[in-house]
RNA sequence: GCGGGCGUAGCUCAAUGGUAGAGUGCCAGCCUUCCAAGCUGGCCAUACGGGUUCGAUUCCCGUCGCCCGCUCCA
Protein backbone atom coordinates (compact mmCIF):
# COMPACT_ATOMS: atom_id res chain seq x y z
CA UNK A 1 0.00 0.00 0.00
CA UNK A 2 1.64 3.17 -1.02
CA UNK A 3 1.92 5.99 2.07
CA UNK A 4 -0.55 9.47 1.58
CA UNK A 5 1.99 11.73 0.74
CA UNK A 6 2.92 9.00 -2.42
CA UNK A 7 -0.62 9.68 -3.22
CA UNK A 8 -0.85 13.45 -2.85
CA UNK A 9 2.03 14.14 -4.75
CA UNK A 10 0.77 11.98 -7.59
CA UNK A 11 -2.53 13.98 -7.35
CA UNK A 12 -0.76 17.75 -7.50
CA UNK A 13 1.83 16.64 -10.33
CA UNK A 14 -0.94 14.55 -12.65
CA UNK A 15 -3.55 17.07 -12.22
CA UNK A 16 -6.08 14.88 -9.51
CA UNK A 17 -6.01 17.28 -6.56
CA UNK A 18 -4.52 20.40 -5.62
CA UNK A 19 -5.17 22.45 -2.75
CA UNK A 20 -7.66 24.87 -2.83
CA UNK A 21 -7.06 28.53 -3.38
CA UNK A 22 -3.25 27.51 -2.98
CA UNK A 23 -1.78 30.43 -4.47
CA UNK A 24 -3.23 32.60 -1.54
CA UNK A 25 -1.48 29.67 1.01
CA UNK A 26 -4.74 27.43 0.56
CA UNK A 27 -7.30 26.92 2.85
CA UNK A 28 -7.34 24.71 5.88
CA UNK A 29 -9.11 21.15 4.48
CA UNK A 30 -10.61 21.93 1.47
CA UNK A 31 -9.23 20.75 -1.97
CA UNK A 32 -9.99 21.26 -5.61
CA UNK A 33 -10.39 18.14 -7.88
CA UNK A 34 -7.79 19.18 -10.94
CA UNK A 35 -8.22 18.12 -14.44
CA UNK A 36 -8.42 14.32 -14.22
CA UNK A 37 -9.45 14.73 -10.49
CA UNK A 38 -12.67 15.99 -12.27
CA UNK A 39 -13.38 13.13 -14.34
CA UNK A 40 -12.12 10.50 -11.96
CA UNK A 41 -15.00 11.78 -9.49
CA UNK A 42 -17.23 12.38 -12.00
CA UNK A 43 -16.57 8.62 -13.33
CA UNK A 44 -17.72 7.42 -9.34
CA UNK A 45 -20.64 9.46 -8.65
CA UNK A 46 -22.02 8.15 -12.66
CA UNK A 47 -20.95 4.54 -10.85
CA UNK A 48 -22.82 5.02 -8.20
CA UNK A 49 -26.05 6.97 -9.85
CA UNK A 50 -26.33 4.19 -12.27
CA UNK A 51 -26.15 1.22 -10.14
CA UNK A 52 -28.53 2.76 -7.43
CA UNK A 53 -31.10 4.90 -9.71
CA UNK A 54 -30.46 3.69 -13.01
CA UNK A 55 -30.73 -0.20 -13.24
CA UNK A 56 -33.16 -0.04 -10.28
CA UNK A 57 -37.00 0.16 -10.43
CA UNK A 58 -37.23 1.26 -6.53
CA UNK A 59 -35.26 4.11 -6.79
CA UNK A 60 -35.61 7.47 -7.57
CA UNK A 61 -32.87 10.40 -7.80
CA UNK A 62 -33.66 14.21 -6.41
CA UNK A 63 -31.41 17.02 -6.45
CA UNK A 64 -32.27 19.10 -3.22
CA UNK A 65 -30.88 22.81 -2.61
CA UNK A 66 -28.05 22.90 -0.08
CA UNK A 67 -29.90 25.73 1.47
CA UNK A 68 -33.02 24.25 3.42
CA UNK A 69 -36.00 26.27 5.84
CA UNK A 70 -33.69 26.43 9.36
CA UNK A 71 -36.96 24.96 10.85
CA UNK A 72 -35.88 21.49 8.93
CA UNK A 73 -32.40 21.49 11.24
CA UNK A 74 -35.03 21.79 14.32
CA UNK A 75 -36.88 19.25 13.48
CA UNK A 76 -33.66 17.44 12.60
CA UNK A 77 -31.96 17.61 15.83
CA UNK A 78 -29.19 18.95 14.57
CA UNK A 79 -29.49 22.68 15.69
CA UNK A 80 -29.61 21.32 19.59
CA UNK A 81 -27.63 18.21 19.12
CA UNK A 82 -25.43 18.00 16.13
CA UNK A 83 -22.46 19.13 18.43
CA UNK A 84 -19.80 17.94 20.37
CA UNK A 85 -19.58 19.58 24.01
CA UNK A 86 -15.92 19.14 24.52
CA UNK A 87 -13.33 19.74 27.77
CA UNK A 88 -10.11 20.15 28.17
CA UNK A 89 -7.45 19.50 31.12
CA UNK A 90 -6.33 22.55 32.63
CA UNK A 91 -3.09 20.77 33.17
CA UNK A 92 -2.32 18.32 29.96
CA UNK A 93 -4.85 20.04 27.64
CA UNK A 94 -5.43 16.24 26.41
CA UNK A 95 -9.04 16.97 25.04
CA UNK A 96 -12.52 14.03 25.62
CA UNK A 97 -16.00 14.09 24.81
CA UNK A 98 -16.97 15.69 27.90
CA UNK A 99 -20.18 13.43 28.86
CA UNK A 100 -17.69 10.60 28.32
CA UNK A 101 -14.95 11.91 30.33
CA UNK A 102 -16.10 10.73 33.70
CA UNK A 103 -16.82 7.13 32.22
CA UNK A 104 -13.25 7.59 31.02
CA UNK A 105 -11.84 8.38 34.05
CA UNK A 106 -12.87 5.55 35.66
CA UNK A 107 -11.69 2.96 33.51
CA UNK A 108 -8.26 4.96 33.14
CA UNK A 109 -7.76 5.10 36.68
CA UNK A 110 -5.07 2.56 38.33
CA UNK A 111 -4.96 3.34 42.15
CA UNK A 112 -7.16 5.18 44.29
CA UNK A 113 -5.39 8.65 45.02
CA UNK A 114 -7.37 8.73 49.07
CA UNK A 115 -6.09 4.75 50.19
CA UNK A 116 -3.82 3.93 47.09
CA UNK A 117 -5.76 0.88 46.55
CA UNK A 118 -5.46 -0.53 43.08
CA UNK A 119 -8.78 -2.33 43.22
CA UNK A 120 -10.24 0.46 41.58
CA UNK A 121 -11.17 -1.36 38.48
CA UNK A 122 -14.47 -2.24 40.17
CA UNK A 123 -14.87 0.98 41.03
CA UNK A 124 -19.08 2.55 39.90
CA UNK A 125 -19.30 5.94 38.67
CA UNK A 126 -22.09 7.37 39.89
CA UNK A 127 -23.69 10.57 37.78
CA UNK A 128 -26.42 11.91 37.45
CA UNK A 129 -28.83 11.11 34.33
CA UNK A 130 -27.60 12.42 31.07
CA UNK A 131 -30.08 10.55 28.86
CA UNK A 132 -32.29 14.71 28.54
CA UNK A 133 -28.90 15.97 27.33
CA UNK A 134 -28.86 15.03 23.85
CA UNK A 135 -32.62 15.61 23.18
CA UNK A 136 -33.20 19.05 25.16
CA UNK A 137 -31.41 21.68 23.15
CA UNK A 138 -30.22 24.37 25.68
CA UNK A 139 -30.42 22.24 28.87
CA UNK A 140 -28.16 20.03 27.16
CA UNK A 141 -25.17 22.66 27.92
CA UNK A 142 -26.84 22.90 31.50
CA UNK A 143 -26.54 18.85 31.37
CA UNK A 144 -23.06 18.14 30.79
CA UNK A 145 -22.27 20.57 33.06
CA UNK A 146 -24.64 19.26 35.77
CA UNK A 147 -22.84 15.45 34.95
CA UNK A 148 -19.70 17.12 35.46
CA UNK A 149 -20.47 18.61 38.87
CA UNK A 150 -21.94 15.85 40.45
CA UNK A 151 -21.05 12.49 39.11
CA UNK A 152 -17.75 10.87 40.90
CA UNK A 153 -16.17 7.71 40.64
CA UNK A 154 -16.44 5.72 44.30
CA UNK A 155 -13.65 3.96 45.50
CA UNK A 156 -14.61 0.44 46.58
CA UNK A 157 -12.24 0.03 49.32
CA UNK A 158 -12.19 3.47 51.07
CA UNK A 159 -15.61 4.56 49.80
CA UNK A 160 -13.72 7.67 48.96
CA UNK A 161 -16.00 10.05 46.54
CA UNK A 162 -13.40 11.13 43.53
CA UNK A 163 -15.06 13.85 41.15
CA UNK A 164 -13.88 12.95 37.78
CA UNK A 165 -10.34 14.52 36.71
CA UNK A 166 -8.66 14.58 32.89
CA UNK A 167 -8.74 10.60 31.65
CA UNK A 168 -5.05 11.39 30.51
CA UNK A 169 -3.33 12.96 33.43
CA UNK A 170 -5.25 11.52 35.80
CA UNK A 171 -4.62 14.92 37.65
CA UNK A 172 -5.84 18.02 36.14
CA UNK A 173 -9.08 19.15 36.22
CA UNK A 174 -11.33 20.19 33.15
CA UNK A 175 -11.56 23.86 32.29
CA UNK A 176 -15.24 24.50 31.08
CA UNK A 177 -17.36 22.56 28.93
CA UNK A 178 -17.44 24.51 25.11
CA UNK A 179 -19.65 23.54 22.92
CA UNK A 180 -19.12 23.22 19.15
CA UNK A 181 -21.85 23.20 16.66
CA UNK A 182 -20.76 21.30 13.62
CA UNK A 183 -23.06 23.38 11.24
CA UNK A 184 -22.24 25.97 8.73
CA UNK A 185 -23.96 28.94 9.54
CA UNK A 186 -24.84 31.39 6.77
CA UNK A 187 -27.05 34.79 6.13
CA UNK A 188 -29.91 34.58 3.79
CA UNK A 189 -30.26 38.45 2.27
CA UNK A 190 -27.76 41.06 1.83
CA UNK A 191 -28.26 42.20 5.79
CA UNK A 192 -26.81 40.07 8.21
CA UNK A 193 -29.45 39.94 10.63
CA UNK A 194 -30.31 37.23 13.05
CA UNK A 195 -33.75 36.77 11.46
CA UNK A 196 -31.94 35.66 8.27
CA UNK A 197 -29.88 32.54 9.55
CA UNK A 198 -29.33 30.22 7.30
CA UNK A 199 -27.37 26.83 7.50
CA UNK A 200 -25.52 25.14 4.75
CA UNK A 201 -26.60 21.50 5.20
CA UNK A 202 -25.09 18.96 7.22
CA UNK A 203 -25.90 16.55 5.80
CA UNK A 204 -27.87 15.83 2.19
CA UNK A 205 -30.37 13.12 3.80
CA UNK A 206 -32.77 15.74 5.23
CA UNK A 207 -32.86 17.00 1.57
CA UNK A 208 -34.79 13.91 0.91
CA UNK A 209 -36.45 13.50 3.84
CA UNK A 210 -38.36 16.44 3.63
CA UNK A 211 -39.64 15.60 0.00
CA UNK A 212 -40.64 12.66 0.90
CA UNK A 213 -44.46 13.29 0.29
CA UNK A 214 -43.19 15.34 -2.93
CA UNK A 215 -41.68 12.66 -4.23
CA UNK A 216 -44.55 9.91 -3.18
CA UNK A 217 -47.23 11.68 -5.09
CA UNK A 218 -44.95 12.85 -8.33
CA UNK A 219 -43.41 9.14 -9.02
CA UNK A 220 -45.98 7.18 -8.07
CA UNK A 221 -44.02 4.98 -6.42
CA UNK A 222 -44.87 2.27 -3.77
CA UNK A 223 -43.34 0.55 -0.59
CA UNK A 224 -40.61 0.12 -0.88
CA UNK A 225 -38.81 2.46 -2.51
CA UNK A 226 -36.02 4.72 -1.85
CA UNK A 227 -34.92 8.03 -2.65
CA UNK A 228 -30.81 8.94 -4.20
CA UNK A 229 -29.14 12.49 -4.29
CA UNK A 230 -25.31 13.16 -4.18
CA UNK A 231 -24.48 16.49 -3.17
CA UNK A 232 -22.21 19.10 -0.62
CA UNK A 233 -22.64 19.00 2.94
CA UNK A 234 -20.71 20.67 5.60
CA UNK A 235 -19.81 20.63 8.64
CA UNK A 236 -17.49 22.73 10.95
CA UNK A 237 -15.46 19.83 11.71
CA UNK A 238 -13.14 19.65 14.95
CA UNK A 239 -10.16 18.01 13.13
CA UNK A 240 -10.01 17.46 9.44
CA UNK A 241 -6.94 16.26 7.86
CA UNK A 242 -5.82 13.14 6.25
CA UNK A 243 -5.93 14.31 2.72
CA UNK A 244 -9.69 14.74 0.84
CA UNK A 245 -10.42 12.09 3.77
CA UNK A 246 -11.77 14.20 6.47
CA UNK A 247 -12.85 17.68 4.68
CA UNK A 248 -15.38 20.18 5.89
CA UNK A 249 -17.09 20.73 2.66
CA UNK A 250 -17.58 17.43 0.86
CA UNK A 251 -19.66 15.17 -0.92
CA UNK A 252 -22.46 13.03 -0.25
CA UNK A 253 -23.75 10.21 -2.19
CA UNK A 254 -27.21 9.10 0.13
CA UNK A 255 -30.05 6.84 -0.04
CA UNK A 256 -33.24 7.19 1.70
CA UNK A 257 -34.89 3.69 2.04
CA UNK A 258 -38.33 3.34 2.76
CA UNK A 259 -39.95 0.76 4.15
CA UNK A 260 -42.64 -1.09 6.20
CA UNK A 261 -41.93 -1.39 9.77
CA UNK A 262 -41.04 -4.76 10.41
CA UNK A 263 -39.22 -5.34 7.11
CA UNK A 264 -36.92 -2.98 8.09
CA UNK A 265 -34.05 -5.25 8.87
CA UNK A 266 -34.43 -7.71 6.66
CA UNK A 267 -34.26 -4.67 3.64
CA UNK A 268 -30.58 -3.07 6.15
CA UNK A 269 -28.96 -6.92 5.40
CA UNK A 270 -29.75 -6.41 1.66
CA UNK A 271 -28.80 -2.80 1.57
CA UNK A 272 -25.52 -3.90 2.84
CA UNK A 273 -24.46 -6.65 0.41
CA UNK A 274 -25.57 -4.42 -2.59
CA UNK A 275 -23.60 -1.60 -1.08
CA UNK A 276 -20.18 -4.01 -0.51
CA UNK A 277 -20.73 -4.95 -4.20
CA UNK A 278 -20.51 -2.17 -5.95
CA UNK A 279 -17.20 -1.44 -4.25
CA UNK A 280 -15.53 -4.70 -5.37
CA UNK A 281 -17.73 -4.81 -8.60
CA UNK A 282 -15.41 -1.32 -9.33
CA UNK A 283 -12.62 -3.05 -9.11
CA UNK A 284 -11.68 -2.14 -5.28
CA UNK A 285 -9.95 -5.04 -3.63
CA UNK A 286 -11.96 -7.02 -1.33
CA UNK A 287 -9.08 -7.74 0.89
CA UNK A 288 -8.96 -3.72 1.48
CA UNK A 289 -13.24 -3.34 2.66
CA UNK A 290 -14.74 -4.72 5.44
CA UNK A 291 -18.07 -4.60 6.91
CA UNK A 292 -18.45 -3.35 10.81
CA UNK A 293 -20.94 -3.23 13.08
CA UNK A 294 -21.39 0.08 14.65
CA UNK A 295 -21.53 -0.42 18.66
CA UNK A 296 -25.14 1.15 20.61
CA UNK A 297 -22.90 3.63 22.11
CA UNK A 298 -21.29 4.95 18.63
CA UNK A 299 -24.84 5.02 16.81
CA UNK A 300 -26.60 8.13 16.87
CA UNK A 301 -29.50 8.20 19.37
CA UNK A 302 -32.38 7.67 16.76
CA UNK A 303 -30.59 4.65 14.55
CA UNK A 304 -31.80 1.41 15.82
CA UNK A 305 -28.87 -0.78 14.36
CA UNK A 306 -25.70 0.66 11.71
CA UNK A 307 -23.06 -0.66 9.91
CA UNK A 308 -19.80 1.27 8.46
CA UNK A 309 -18.29 -0.31 5.04
CA UNK A 310 -14.64 0.52 5.65
CA UNK A 311 -11.99 1.00 3.99
CA UNK A 312 -8.10 0.18 4.93
CA UNK A 313 -6.64 3.26 4.17
CA UNK A 314 -2.58 4.40 4.41
CA UNK A 315 -3.76 5.93 8.01
CA UNK A 316 -5.62 2.72 9.15
CA UNK A 317 -8.99 1.60 8.69
CA UNK A 318 -11.63 4.07 8.30
CA UNK A 319 -15.41 4.60 7.02
CA UNK A 320 -16.45 4.89 3.57
CA UNK A 321 -19.88 4.54 4.09
CA UNK A 322 -22.61 4.56 6.72
CA UNK A 323 -25.84 2.27 6.32
CA UNK A 324 -27.90 2.81 9.54
CA UNK A 325 -31.37 1.83 9.77
CA UNK A 326 -33.01 5.26 10.97
CA UNK A 327 -36.61 4.22 11.78
CA UNK A 328 -39.23 6.54 11.47
CA UNK A 329 -37.40 8.86 13.54
CA UNK A 330 -37.10 11.55 10.89
CA UNK A 331 -40.24 11.56 9.32
CA UNK A 332 -42.10 11.69 12.76
CA UNK A 333 -40.23 14.60 13.88
CA UNK A 334 -40.86 16.15 10.96
CA UNK A 335 -44.74 15.55 10.89
CA UNK A 336 -44.29 17.21 14.29
CA UNK A 337 -43.04 20.11 13.30
CA UNK A 338 -44.32 21.02 10.27
CA UNK A 339 -47.77 19.95 10.92
CA UNK A 340 -48.68 17.65 8.31
CA UNK A 341 -48.66 13.54 8.84
CA UNK A 342 -45.23 12.71 6.81
CA UNK A 343 -47.07 8.70 6.61
CA UNK A 344 -48.41 6.66 3.92
CA UNK A 345 -51.53 4.85 2.53
CA UNK A 346 -50.93 1.11 2.29
CA UNK A 347 -53.42 0.01 -0.36
CA UNK A 348 -53.44 -3.67 0.66
CA UNK A 349 -53.59 -2.85 4.62
CA UNK A 350 -55.91 0.05 3.88
CA UNK A 351 -53.72 1.44 6.35
CA UNK A 352 -51.76 4.93 7.41
CA UNK A 353 -48.43 4.74 9.02
CA UNK A 354 -44.92 6.39 8.92
CA UNK A 355 -42.19 3.93 7.00
CA UNK A 356 -38.77 3.32 8.16
CA UNK A 357 -36.11 4.54 6.42
CA UNK A 358 -32.65 2.44 5.52
CA UNK A 359 -30.24 4.65 4.87
CA UNK A 360 -26.65 4.12 3.17
CA UNK A 361 -24.43 7.09 2.96
CA UNK A 362 -21.40 7.29 1.29
CA UNK A 363 -18.95 9.13 0.70
CA UNK A 364 -18.23 10.39 -2.85
CA UNK A 365 -14.83 12.44 -1.85
CA UNK A 366 -13.63 9.31 -0.07
CA UNK A 367 -14.76 6.38 -2.46
CA UNK A 368 -13.06 8.56 -5.04
CA UNK A 369 -9.81 8.90 -2.51
CA UNK A 370 -10.28 4.97 -1.84
CA UNK A 371 -10.14 3.62 -5.45
CA UNK A 372 -7.35 5.99 -6.36
CA UNK A 373 -5.48 4.43 -3.52
CA UNK A 374 -6.61 0.89 -4.74
CA UNK A 375 -5.48 1.27 -8.05
CA UNK A 376 -2.72 2.32 -7.05
CA UNK A 377 0.61 -0.25 -8.24
CA UNK A 378 4.09 0.31 -9.02
CA UNK A 379 5.85 -2.66 -10.54
CA UNK A 380 9.25 -3.34 -11.75
CA UNK A 381 9.45 -2.93 -15.77
CA UNK A 382 13.10 -3.90 -17.28
CA UNK A 383 14.90 -2.55 -13.60
CA UNK A 384 12.77 0.68 -14.01
CA UNK A 385 9.60 1.32 -11.59
CA UNK A 386 6.57 1.53 -13.43
CA UNK A 387 3.79 3.60 -11.67
CA UNK A 388 0.62 2.40 -13.12
CA UNK A 389 -2.90 3.49 -11.77
CA UNK A 390 -5.30 0.00 -12.68
CA UNK A 391 -8.70 1.85 -12.56
CA UNK A 392 -11.61 -0.17 -13.08
CA UNK A 393 -12.29 0.76 -17.06
CA UNK A 394 -15.57 2.83 -15.83
CA UNK A 395 -13.19 4.62 -13.80
CA UNK A 396 -10.78 5.72 -15.53
CA UNK A 397 -10.95 9.50 -16.58
CA UNK A 398 -9.19 8.84 -19.78
CA UNK A 399 -9.81 5.68 -21.58
CA UNK A 400 -8.01 5.87 -24.46
CA UNK A 401 -4.46 7.70 -25.94
CA UNK A 402 -3.80 8.09 -29.55
CA UNK A 403 0.11 8.36 -29.98
CA UNK A 404 2.38 8.60 -32.94
CA UNK A 405 4.79 6.32 -33.00
CA UNK A 406 6.88 9.37 -35.12
CA UNK A 407 6.14 12.77 -34.81
CA UNK A 408 7.79 13.97 -37.89
CA UNK A 409 6.27 12.11 -40.23
CA UNK A 410 2.98 14.38 -40.80
CA UNK A 411 1.32 11.58 -42.38
CA UNK A 412 1.27 9.27 -39.20
CA UNK A 413 0.61 12.38 -37.17
CA UNK A 414 -2.61 13.10 -39.21
CA UNK A 415 -4.23 9.34 -39.05
CA UNK A 416 -3.74 9.58 -35.19
CA UNK A 417 -5.04 13.08 -35.43
CA UNK A 418 -8.15 11.54 -36.74
CA UNK A 419 -8.45 8.44 -34.55
CA UNK A 420 -8.19 10.81 -31.81
CA UNK A 421 -11.24 12.79 -33.23
CA UNK A 422 -13.33 9.85 -33.89
CA UNK A 423 -12.45 8.06 -29.90
CA UNK A 424 -13.94 11.77 -28.32
CA UNK A 425 -16.96 11.16 -29.67
CA UNK A 426 -17.12 7.79 -27.76
CA UNK A 427 -15.38 8.87 -24.13
CA UNK A 428 -12.75 10.90 -22.88
CA UNK A 429 -9.19 10.27 -25.03
CA UNK A 430 -6.50 12.32 -25.93
CA UNK A 431 -3.58 12.39 -28.15
CA UNK A 432 -0.20 12.74 -26.79
CA UNK A 433 3.40 13.26 -29.37
CA UNK A 434 5.42 15.61 -26.74
CA UNK A 435 7.70 12.52 -25.97
CA UNK A 436 9.35 9.08 -27.05
CA UNK A 437 7.20 6.24 -27.17
CA UNK A 438 8.05 4.32 -23.90
CA UNK A 439 7.66 7.61 -22.18
CA UNK A 440 4.11 8.51 -23.48
CA UNK A 441 3.06 4.84 -22.17
CA UNK A 442 4.39 5.37 -18.89
CA UNK A 443 2.39 9.05 -18.35
CA UNK A 444 -0.63 7.15 -19.33
CA UNK A 445 -0.11 4.33 -16.74
CA UNK A 446 0.63 6.73 -14.28
CA UNK A 447 -3.14 8.44 -15.23
CA UNK A 448 -4.59 4.85 -15.62
CA UNK A 449 -5.76 5.39 -18.82
CA UNK A 450 -6.56 1.40 -19.93
CA UNK A 451 -5.54 1.66 -23.78
CA UNK A 452 -3.02 3.63 -25.72
CA UNK A 453 -3.48 3.46 -29.55
CA UNK A 454 -0.21 3.31 -31.18
CA UNK A 455 -0.36 4.47 -35.11
CA UNK A 456 3.52 3.63 -37.02
CA UNK A 457 5.02 3.50 -40.16
CA UNK A 458 3.02 -0.25 -41.07
CA UNK A 459 0.05 1.90 -40.15
CA UNK A 460 0.10 3.64 -43.33
CA UNK A 461 0.32 0.30 -45.29
CA UNK A 462 -1.47 -2.11 -43.63
CA UNK A 463 -4.42 0.36 -41.91
CA UNK A 464 -4.05 -1.36 -38.90
CA UNK A 465 -2.76 0.51 -35.33
CA UNK A 466 -1.49 -1.20 -32.25
CA UNK A 467 -4.09 -1.24 -29.20
CA UNK A 468 -1.75 -1.69 -25.94
CA UNK A 469 -3.06 -2.53 -22.43
CA UNK A 470 -2.24 -0.47 -19.55
CA UNK A 471 -2.17 -3.66 -17.14
CA UNK A 472 -0.74 -6.72 -19.13
CA UNK A 473 1.00 -4.44 -21.09
CA UNK A 474 0.73 -6.11 -24.03
CA UNK A 475 -0.52 -5.18 -27.55
CA UNK A 476 -2.98 -6.08 -30.44
CA UNK A 477 -3.51 -4.74 -34.82
CA UNK A 478 -6.48 -3.44 -34.74
CA UNK A 479 -7.77 -2.57 -38.00
CA UNK A 480 -8.18 1.25 -37.94
CA UNK A 481 -11.24 1.30 -38.95
CA UNK A 482 -12.81 -0.92 -35.82
CA UNK A 483 -11.06 0.95 -33.63
CA UNK A 484 -14.03 2.73 -32.29
CA UNK A 485 -15.81 0.04 -31.87
CA UNK A 486 -13.27 -2.50 -30.23
CA UNK A 487 -12.94 -0.03 -28.00
CA UNK A 488 -16.40 0.46 -26.96
CA UNK A 489 -16.66 -3.25 -26.76
CA UNK A 490 -13.58 -3.59 -24.63
CA UNK A 491 -15.19 -0.13 -22.49
CA UNK A 492 -18.61 -1.91 -21.87
C1' G B 1 -9.23 24.16 19.44
C1' C B 2 -4.67 22.16 22.45
C1' G B 3 0.51 19.84 22.41
C1' G B 4 4.68 18.52 19.20
C1' G B 5 7.10 18.68 14.28
C1' C B 6 7.49 21.03 9.46
C1' G B 7 7.21 24.78 5.14
C1' U B 8 13.51 26.08 -0.63
C1' A B 9 11.48 24.96 -8.45
C1' G B 10 5.41 21.19 -10.70
C1' C B 11 7.75 16.84 -7.69
C1' U B 12 12.05 14.84 -4.51
C1' C B 13 15.97 16.95 -1.98
C1' A B 14 20.81 20.27 -1.12
C1' A B 15 23.11 24.91 0.79
C1' U B 16 23.98 29.65 3.26
C1' G B 17 23.53 36.20 8.00
C1' G B 18 26.38 38.41 1.83
C1' U B 19 25.25 35.82 -6.23
C1' A B 20 20.18 29.87 -3.93
C1' G B 21 22.19 24.28 -6.45
C1' A B 22 21.06 19.14 -8.19
C1' G B 23 17.96 15.21 -9.91
C1' U B 24 13.40 14.70 -12.01
C1' G B 25 9.50 17.13 -14.56
C1' C B 26 7.70 20.52 -18.16
C1' C B 27 8.35 23.44 -22.98
C1' A B 28 10.90 24.05 -27.92
C1' G B 29 14.13 22.03 -31.68
C1' C B 30 17.01 17.95 -33.71
C1' C B 31 16.81 12.80 -33.61
C1' U B 32 13.99 8.36 -32.82
C1' U B 33 10.20 1.97 -36.04
C1' C B 34 6.72 0.10 -29.47
C1' C B 35 7.67 0.43 -23.15
C1' A B 36 10.35 6.71 -18.58
C1' A B 37 16.59 6.54 -25.26
C1' G B 38 20.17 10.63 -26.89
C1' C B 39 21.78 15.82 -27.99
C1' U B 40 20.90 21.27 -27.72
C1' G B 41 18.37 25.24 -25.70
C1' G B 42 14.71 27.08 -22.37
C1' C B 43 11.12 27.50 -17.88
C1' C B 44 10.35 27.37 -12.65
C1' A B 45 11.66 28.31 -5.80
C1' U B 46 13.15 30.24 -0.18
C1' A B 47 4.42 29.85 2.06
C1' C B 48 2.47 34.99 3.40
C1' G B 49 3.08 39.52 6.45
C1' G B 50 5.96 42.23 9.90
C1' G B 51 10.54 42.92 12.96
C1' U B 52 16.07 42.79 14.08
C1' U B 53 20.29 43.87 10.69
C1' C B 54 24.40 47.62 6.30
C1' G B 55 22.29 43.05 4.37
C1' A B 56 17.38 37.75 6.28
C1' U B 57 15.91 32.10 2.63
C1' U B 58 18.78 31.61 7.34
C1' C B 59 17.48 34.93 13.63
C1' C B 60 12.61 36.76 16.15
C1' C B 61 7.06 37.55 16.05
C1' G B 62 2.33 36.87 13.69
C1' U B 63 -0.80 34.53 9.87
C1' C B 64 -1.82 30.49 6.62
C1' G B 65 -1.04 25.51 5.37
C1' C B 66 0.77 20.40 6.04
C1' C B 67 2.18 16.06 9.25
C1' C B 68 1.69 13.24 14.21
C1' G B 69 -1.35 12.89 18.71
C1' C B 70 -6.13 14.19 21.44
C1' U B 71 -11.33 14.22 19.27
C1' C B 72 -14.90 13.31 15.42
C1' C B 73 -17.34 11.46 11.14
C1' A B 74 -19.54 10.71 5.02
Amino acid sequence: MPDLDTIVNLCKRRGFVFPSSEIYGGLESCWDYGPLGAELKRNVKAAWWRSVVQERDDMVGLDAAILMNPRVWKASGHIDTFSDPLVECKKCHARARADHAPDMYRKALRECPKCRSTKVKDAVLHAPSADGAREQGADAKAAIRRLLAESYVECPKCKEHLPPRCPKCLDGEFMEPRQFNLMFKTFMGPVEEEAAVVYLRPETAQGILVNFANVLTSSRKKLPFGVAQIGKAFRNEVSPGNFTFRTREFEQMEIEYFVKPGTDEECHKRWLDDRLRWYTDLGMRRDNLRLRQQTADERAHYAKDCFDIEYQFPMGWSELEGIANRTDYDLKQHSKFCGKEQSYFDDETKTHYIPYVIEPSAGADRATLAFLIDAYHEEQVREEKRVVLKFHKALAPIKAAVLPLLKNRPEIVEVARDITRRLKRNFMAVYDDTAAIGKLYRRQDEIGTPYCVTVDVQSLEDKQATVRDRDTMEQVRVPIADIEAFLKEKLS
